[in-house]
RNA sequence: GGGCGCUUAGCUCAGUUGGUUAGAGCAGCUGGUUUACAACCAGCAGGUCGGGGGUUCGAGUCCCUCAGCGCCCA
């Protein structure tokens, strides 16, 4: 705050709301008002692990509202005496990247063609795409979200955001890079991180590994199909897999099969001789009671597989389709080749038709709707291929790591509570390792490479990791310490991982990426764990499961002390806003349409944690309270003459002290609501003050404060104006930074979002005043405005007589009120009688 | 199928340990403009708190149950 001694306020003629974005913005960069010092303590600093946006995706409201309710929590933190850590990321890496680069430049990445450093993307994407290096696609990558990324900060300083925009980060780039490879490396020397060849989801259009967590049901119709394997009948919704059958499995206590656990049975039209077992997964309701297992028709196939250690008899390829050559012991017979390179959907087509002609299917199949597995970005039902790949241990198949992970989940503040529940759950169903590897290109690469073997064969149980100093590295271009670049993929030599990392591998780290972790331990110091993690309600099984996971591991603690899990965006018919759905609303043309102030109101309004429709009608009513602020403070600094406001000495009136008394509750009220994160209950009670202030309490003193007859109350209400200005100004600050910033400079030093929030303590002794004055003269005032609308009369018409009776209490409440009431009703007569409850009546003087 | 949340005025929503006559804004209706604001002001009207049952002196609030909506997980 300055010293600077106060000065006669400047309000200019006529004041708008409009262009406050601009004006303001430009200002604080210039102040640097919303920037980290990093000299700060630990103990001084309130960090926030602010979500970086995918800013492939689309820019719409649902953006605008989680974000906007974080900063009014910022900046309320900020107000306190927090130094804030508030840095913005961009999520740019992935595959929504990639989809996004593809489709505007109408290219595609094939890692087998050589670099062209002459390569321009054509101005239209061309009717298919073209073929271009990964490094020419990654630098595309780079060159579209760079555009992107400067469209999200434009936005993000229209709507206010109090980012210190100096410390941004983007998930591709060094520093993340660094950070999430260094992390990939001590999970991996601290055995965490693990690569096996292992079934696993694959999505065969985009050719690469998929996560638990980006695995979704889709209801899809399919049919069960009984098929004969000799006297036993089994069901199955994939005939075409009965070649890569490799047992048939039923419930252990299932006395229908009692006899026949141990023996074998051959399968249809290939002949193969397949053992029957017992399983408990195996449910005795489902079709016949007994199944085939095949490699791999779904996640329970890998699960018996792998428990009743049965051989692989893979059908299926990478490209979703069936393999050339049939797998070991399976004949190359007619069956064979009638389904041999065909795709899976046409596969089924043959074989249906073939067992049906072999007699081996038993009636006809059975339609159904069941759920299907798809990669939430896929459109084709995932496979499960077997292929080597990175894994992280996440608990899934670990009973004490799980115990452990949903024991650290309770030291973190959940905002609101209940949505924690939301983490027991995920963490509860994991049933495997978290797979983090991928075989994509616009990602963080995984930083290892093999020796190759005498024969060239990889050694993948000894992989060669660079030295920390090294980070990032990229190891297809990249050679370990060691070996000499023509070692590269040749016998004795090297071969570099050419996989990328999960998306949310790279994004678990964001606290560390923000605060620095080993590249700034001074930073890192003062800025870790963290106090926040604001974020959504989707993306607690990915990201915040996740990071929590890192710090687990590598800082045994975790990464923030609160999380606030905000609402989803619906669309006006109180859909979800999604862009699947084709309903998303993009936030510029309203903020130019009500100002960033009244789309800010609307976000403020949505409580935490609560799904919240678009509503321009609230937007509408944000707009007319920030021009009801400029007006109002216009006023009320008008009404303080040419010099500053007296000081809270010059408080006297019974009603200025009870209005301070009540503004007293209000900062208490406020305050607390902020401490528990309930940002929108504090601009509620703002603004119901606001609105009683404006109505009630102004109109009562305004003509007093003129104080052309008793200087003593002038000064008691300009006095009470002006703290009553003040301290509203800093409560609504969080919420409409623009208008507050604005009507702050006209009379304050200085930023009013560097302003000391306020407390009950600046009200002095009125803070432990009687409220009940204002109350009772406000109630007092409405009666006469009522007799004067039943009367159709303006409410400038005179009341020749007021007669309030009511306890003494009372009484005396109107009587200390009693000159600022004849004033603002504009009353002739107030007479008072003793009753048992406050009642009215007022004759008004005749018309003319 | 399991979990979580929601259901209060025509609309959007508050309602914090159970406690006077259930609130706000918007929309509606009736009026009012010379002296901050018509992007305004004053006032009025509008609800068996989703249905049913229970606990209690007392239930929008706690318990059970049913229905509908949404989300997450199978």
């Amino acid at each position: 705050m300055s010293t600077d001694a106060p000065a006669a306020p400047q309000v200019p003629a006529k004041p708008t709301i409009d262009g406050l974005e601009a004006r303001w913005s430009t200002v604080w960069e210039e102040e640097a008002t919303y920037r980290f010092d990093p000299r700060a303590r630990r103990e001084q600093v309130f960090s926030i692990d602010t979500p970086p946006p995918t800013v492939s995706g689309s820019l719409h409201m649902g953006s605008v509202f989680g974000y906007v309710q974080t900063d009014a929590i910022a900046r309320y933190r900020r107000m306190r005496g927090w130094e804030l850590f508030y840095p913005m990321g961009w999520d740019d890496n992935g595959l929504p990247t990639e989809r996004r680069v593809q489709t505007y430049f109408g290219v595609a990445c094939d890692p087998s063609l050589p670099y062209d450093p002459d390569f321009t993307p054509p101005a239209e994407p061309g009717q298919s795409d073209i073929g271009i290096s990964r490094p020419n696609f990654i630098a595309l990558c780079h060159q579209l979200t760079a555009e992107d990324e400067r469209t999200f900060e434009a936005l993000w300083r229209r709507i206010g955001l109090s980012v210190d925009w100096s410390r941004g980060y983007a998930t591709i780039d060094d520093r993340s890079r660094r950070t999430s490879q260094r992390m990939f490396l001590r999970n991996l020397s601290r055995g965490e991180a693990y690569s096996s060849e292992a079934p696993t989801l694959w999505d065969v259009d985009y050719q690469t590994a998929v996560a638990q967590a980006e695995m979704e049901d889709r209801e899809r119709p399919g049919a069960y199909h009984r098929l004969r394997f000799d006297d036993i009948e089994i069901e199955t919704t994939r005939p075409e897999l009965v070649a890569a059958c490799v047992a048939l499995v039923a419930h252990p206590d299932d006395e229908r099969f009692a006899d026949r656990f141990g023996t074998t049975v051959r399968t249809p039209l290939f002949g193969v001789e397949v053992p029957v077992l017992g399983h408990h997964l195996a449910d005795p309701e489902k079709g016949s009671g007994i199944a085939m297992i095949c490699t791999f028709g779904d996640v329970t196939d890998v699960v018996w597989w792998r428990e009743l250690a049965l051989p692989t008899r893979s059908i299926v390829t990478r490209s979703g389709r069936i393999t050339e050559t049939p797998p070991p012991g399976v004949p190359d017979g007619s069956a064979w080749q009638a389904i041999a390179g065909s795709t899976v959907k046409a596969a089924q087509r043959a074989m249906v038709e073939l067992l049906a002609a072999s007699g081996d299917l038993v009636g006809e199949p059975r339609p159904i709707i069941h759920p299907v597995k798809f990669y939430e970005r896929g459109d084709r039902p995932l496979e499960i291929v077997t292929s080597r790949q990175w894994f992280i241990h996440n608990g899934g198949r670990d009973e004490q790591l799980r115990q452990e992970l949903l024991s650290r989940a309770t030291q973190l503040s959940w905002h609101p509570p209940y949505m924690k529940v939301r983490y027991d759950n995920w963490v509860n169903g994991l049933n495997g390792d978290w797979l983090v590897s991928r075989q994509r290109f616009f990602g963080v690469p995984i930083p290892v490479w093999y020796p190759l073997g005498a024969d060239g064969e990889p050694d993948h149980a000894r992989p060669i990791v660079p030295d920390e100093s090294r980070l990032p590295i990229d190891p297809t271009t990249d050679v370990p310490d060691g070996y000499r670049p023509e070692q590269r993929d040749t016998p004795g030599g090297f071969r570099g991982d050419p996989d990328v990392m999960d998306t949310w591998a790279t994004s678990s780290v964001t606290p560390h990426i923000a605060c620095g972790w080993e590249d700034d331990p001074d930073l890192f110091a003062a800025t870790f764990p963290m106090d926040l993690r604001p974020q959504g309600p989707e993306i607690i099984r990915t990201w915040l499961f996740a990071t929590l996971l890192r710090s687990h591991f590598e800082h045994d603690a975790v990464p923030w002390q609160h999380t606030t899990i905000n609402g989803w965006i619906l669309d006006p018919d109180r859909k979800k806003m999604s862009k699947s759905k084709g309903n998303v609303i993009t936030p510029m043309p309203l903020v130019e349409e009500f100002g960033s102030d009244a789309v800010r109101y609307w976000a403020c309004n949505g409580r935490p944690g609560t799904d919240t429709a678009l509503d321009t009608g609230i937007m509408k009513i944000g707009r007319r309270l920030a021009i009801k602020i400029l007006n109002a403070s216009k006023f009320a600094l008008g009404r303080l003459g040419d010099g500053p406001a007296p000081g809270i000495d010059a408080v006297s009136e019974p009603i200025d002290r009870a209005l301070l008394a009540q503004l007293a509750g209000l900062i208490t009220a406020a305050t607390a609501a902020h401490e528990e994160f309930d940002y929108a209950r504090a601009l509620e009670a703002t603004e119901a003050f606001f609105w009683m202030f404006c109505d009630d309490y102004v109109e009562l003193v305004k003509t007093r404060a003129y104080g052309e007859e008793d200087p003593a109350g002038a000064d008691s209400a300009r006095a009470t104006l002006g703290l009553a200005l003040s301290v509203l100004h800093r409560l609504f600050a969080p919420f409409l930074p623009f208008v507050t910033e604005e009507v702050w400079r006209w009379w304050q030093p200085g930023s009013v979002h560097r302003a000391a929030w306020p407390n009950a303590a600046e009200l002095g002794p009125h803070a432990e005043g009687d409220p009940s004055v204002l109350g009772v003269a406000a109630e007092v005032l409405g009666a006469a405005r009522r007799a004067k609308t039943a009367e159709k009369r303006s409410m400038r018409a005179r009341v020749s007589e007021l007669k309030v009776s009511g306890p003494p209490s009372a009484l005396a409440a109107v009587e200390a009120a009693r000159r600022d009431l004849t004033d603002a009703g504009g009353v002739d007569v107030l007479t008072l009688a003793e009753g048992e409850k406050l009642s009215v009546s007022v004759t008004l003087a005749e018309e003319g």
